[in-house]
DNA sequence: AAAAAAT
């Protein structure tokens, strides 16, 4: 299948060959095709599979018919980040060049100034957050009347942020005779309704189970104390062949604090929060992509979407709470056909977390263990499980696991960690047969976390936080498998 | 337990 099969016009086609892109990614070659005969779609795709040239490349070509007018966008793309809609703004660039078509870029934290001016001059393509987009609906700078052609993007994370009353609302600005292209790693229970309510016959397309891992990703996690995971962290950086990494944090005082240290250890290292005002996230991004600094320690802001390439690690300092964002986040390596890695440091604070994400991604990602000495005095509890005790042995772990334990379920997860891992290896579960089952329990507490109300807005946390509470209040799960003494720190030769 | 998004 070629770019050239998909009904694309010349002028485009060119542009995407510029770009160096000769076959289209599956959800290019499903989706593009549809979006040109005009149908509703509804994508499922994590992000990285190509998604955005699937809906931006037909759209180019169904705007270069037709005029814009003042304030009357033709087409709307909706974000959930203020960085995804700026880089889907350059896509839209980097595709649209031999094309006369304008855009808008309506995110907040930059001055309005520039967004009034340019809809007044009238645009093709309007590409938003919500709440800017809202904010100068309000003020009545835009009509949405005209606007026959609408994406939303990353529905799930619009729902994880409370954005799905005001995409309803803004959906409900637009007129109803258009096109709908709605996309989503996941397809929780409240997304398929408004799918239901806003999208007329659409077109599924599914490329990749949700949640599940690129195959081109080596995934370990590395037991370590909570206080030694700085120096966890160096260690990695120093002896694995980084090239460019990505560290996520749970927290934004933990991304400030790690990125100064690193800084401190002589590190070429920066930082990207929500704190940060939105000039001062581009710069320490451009920095990144510009290689002045080869190491961004980041708040979950830059886990899903972005796109910079040549991330050869991602680093989890800490395990994201909610399963899927692992997903994201290390969907930030291993792009294009790249091979990635991606370390994620597990203190016993994270092992319920590591857990979920197990869970959810299907397979044990395997262990790793470092030769650090303050890795060697943790502060752990004693084991209590025999189970533990198992899987701790001093000696040759590996051997006695593979005997014991069937491969992975997924070939994909088990074909590049086999090639590709230390070998000191080893996996902690040995329960497959529950794998079903137990991604079903996970996906319920998924829709209990959160408030899926369609009325559900960012006023109604109080109610948000009951039920975080009661969903809390459930039984705790054991301790980290770990906890025991940790075994043998065997060292880490060659990666 | 967090983060994000309008100011």
């Amino acid at each position: 299948m070629k770019f050239a099969d998909l009904g694309l016009s010349d002028e485009l086609l060119k542009s995407v060959i510029d770009a160096g892109y000769d076959e289209p990614t599956p959800i290019q070659a499903q989706a593009i095709p549809s979006v040109l005969m005009m149908r509703d779609i509804i994508g499922i795709a994590q992000t990285g599979t190509g998604k955005t040239a699937g809906f931006v490349l037909p759209m180019i070509d169904i705007l270069a018919h037709g005029r814009r007018r003042a304030l009357m966008p033709r087409s709307l793309i909706l974000e959930p980040t203020r960085e995804l809609a700026a880089q889907v703004a350059e896509n839209f660039e980097k595709y649209g060049k031999n094309h006369d078509l304008k855009m808008a870029l309506l995110i907040g934290g930059v001055q309005m100034g520039d967004q009034v001016k340019a809809l007044q001059e009238g645009v093709d393509v309007l590409i938003a957050t919500p709440g800017r987009l809202m904010d100068l609906f309000e003020r009545g700078k835009i009509l949405l009347t005209g606007c026959e052609l609408l994406v939303i993007d990353e529905a799930d994370r619009m729902l994880d942020m409370g954005f799905i009353p005001d995409i309803e609302s803004i959906c409900s600005k637009l007129p109803s005779q258009r096109q709908t292209l709605l996309f989503s790693a996941t397809m929780p229970p409240p997304i398929k309704k408004l799918a239901d309510r806003f999208l007329s016959n659409p077109k599924s397309i599914e490329v990749a189970r949700p949640a599940s891992t690129n195959i081109n990703i080596v995934q370990h996690k590395v037991k370590v104390a909570s206080r030694a995971k700085r120096e966890a962290l160096r260690h990695l950086l120093r002896t694995d062949n980084v090239s460019t990494a990505i560290v996520f944090c749970n927290r934004k005082t933990t991304v400030r604090e790690l990125a100064k240290s690193l800084k401190s250890h002589g590190f070429s290292a920066g930082e990207i929060h929500g704190d940060m005002d939105q000039s001062a996230r581009n710069a320490e991004l451009q920095k990144f992509k510009d290689g002045v600094i080869n190491i961004l320690v980041a708040s979950d802001v830059a886990a899903r979407g972005l796109d910079v390439k040549g991330v050869s690690h991602v680093f989890n300092f800490d395990t994201p709470w909610h399963p899927d964002d692992y997903v994201h986040r290390i969907g930030r390596t291993g792009r294009g056909g790249a091979t990635g890695r991606a370390f994620t440091l597990v203190s016993p604070e994270d092992a319920e977390a590591i857990d979920n994400v197990e869970k959810l991604t299907g397979g044990a990602i395997p262990v790793m263990t470092l030769d650090i000495g303050a890795a060697a005095e943790p502060d752990e509890r004693p084991a209590r499980k025999s189970r533990d005790k198992a899987e701790k042995p001093q000696r040759a772990p590996k051997a006695e696991k593979a005997a014991s334990e069937k491969p992975a379920r997924r070939k994909k997860d088990a074909a590049p960690t086999a090639e590709d891992t230390p070998v000191h290896t080893e996996s902690t579960r040995e329960e497959p047969r529950r794998d079903a089952p137990r991604r079903d329990d996970n996906r319920r507490d998924d829709y209990r976390r959160d408030d899926y109300r369609a009325d559900a807005g960012r006023s109604d946390s109080g109610r948000q936080g009951d039920r975080r509470r009661e969903y809390r209040s459930e039984p705790p799960s054991p301790p980290g498998e770990w906890n025991g003494p940790i075994p043998n720190f065997l060292h880490v030769s060659a990666l």
